[in-house]
DNA sequence: GTCAATAAGATTGTTGACAATCTTACAAGA
DNA sequence: TCTTGTAAGATTGTCAACAATCTTATTGAC
């Protein structure tokens, strides 16, 4: 392949917020070289082109995008800051490979977070502009739910409203913090979502969520996100084991 | 100064953890160059010595341990990972200088994932052997808090028992987030301990902490250091407010 | 046949030089 | 006086070569 020079996405995505106080350095709208490099890593890991384990050579991947290790090594680096990549001391960079103790831990952590985040803008004066948003994404969740063969577009949009939620916490640092835990468990959310069953009920959670939404009552909203999260959690490992006693 | 040779610590500090099942991976007990200039680093911002919004040069780095930039660019990118520095693309590092919402932010995560990391230890049956240990801090806590010259001793006692349950969760990725949390809101967290009232308030989340986790009731092991973090949070903020009217 | 020592190759870690970019100071014009 | 333009210096970004370390394959001994 060429040199970069398109594609950038998933790497910046943390910084796109739509947040209005507390932010005060604007975003970059150009990407720096380890940046794009680590974009487009980020798009074969989280779309399976890459499997859990792959080693990813330095070299390799400077050749391929014709730039020196330098950029690549910093590259490496964000990706491990989102969880997509290990990095090993003197033996390099791999795809990493979660197994189901920390695809547990992760969901937990994520559980706990998204109920703050969801509480806060349960109690957030301005979300108001937001709710018709949610609700018509919810509107189609519940459509897309009823027919089995549109599973694909239930996951797909599942993970939008999850992004469009984060991207309305007021807070850089969740916003940071849950948008690498949900990338990191990309893969594990869909496989939880992968039977009809599971998402009937998973539409039912999020429809209770928009009623506490609108109702601005944080504790229940909170309370509801982390049923949800820890739902999803228990889905995915099923899955999981399922696949593994193979 | 001359070379570096000595003082490992800080950085390593999120490895050091007292579990059993998980971590597959042996620490390592020598420090890669990075992370012995990120620990030098990272004790002077936290002590002080670096204030907030001071820039850090690579360049005088490099030349202060006699190693080139790259190793200093690491190490920039390491204490960045913890929140302890700020990297402005082409612009360099600078110590991170929180603005009150942002303090308050990380408090509410800490109060959230403390939540889930003592309502683990307390549903966890190897927390046993643990207890007498953290009895035993608790008491001197108590004995701090009547003295109000032995400010500091109390200060130090409470870091250490964060850590000391920190270190006892079995969550991987939960001890990172929040070794990394609590080092950045040291300096405030030591503020809003800095009356003799607001450690006696402070001593008694803990006893109730304590009992929570004797009986193993995570629920409420939960809430109590959900509302102790909060608790310290609005006293932190408080004496920050006081601090920005002058 | 299994295990340990060894050597060759592969890969990351580090370095110093060069390029690109940003900051600052200063001067000229409106 | 304020803004705009310019140039010098400072600082980060990138590169290619070298050093240190790890992995793997092979050999030899038990």
């Amino acid at each position: 392949m060429g040199k970069i020079r398109s594609t950038p996405h998933a790497v910046r995505a943390a910084a796109t917020h739509a947040d209005a106080a507390a932010s005060l350095a604007a975003r970059p709208l150009m990407l720096s070289l380890p940046e794009q490099i680590a974009a487009q890593l980020s798009a074969r890991i989280t779309s399976g082109i890459c499997a859990p384990g792959q080693r990813i050579l330095e070299q390799a991947v400077a050749a391929e995008f014709s730039v020196s290790r330098g950029p690549v090594r910093e590259a490496l680096r964000l990706l491990e800051k989102d969880g997509l990549v290990t990095i090993l001391a003197r033996r390099g960079a791999q795809v990493t490979n979660l197994s189901i103790a920390e695809v547990r831990e992760i969901f937990d952590i994520r559980a706990a977070l998204n109920g703050l985040r969801d509480r806060g803008i349960a109690e957030d004066p301005t979300r108001l502009k937001l709710l018709p948003l949610i609700a018509a994404e919810i509107e189609n969740l519940a459509r897309y739910a009823r027919d089995p063969k549109r599973g694909d577009d239930y996951v797909e949009t599942v993970f939008k409203l999850n992004r469009l939620l984060t991207a309305a916490s007021r807070s850089a640092r969740l916003r940071t913090i849950l948008d690498a835990l949900a990338q990191q468990t990309l893969r594990y959310s869909r496989l939880g979502l992968s039977t009809a069953q599971r998402r009937r009920q998973s539409v039912k959670h999020w429809q209770e969520l928009l009623k506490a939404l609108r109702a601005g009552d944080g504790e229940r909203a909170q309370r509801t996100a982390e049923r949800r999260v820890l739902d999803s959690r228990d889905a995915a490992i099923e899955r999981l084991q399922e696949l593994a006693q193979r």
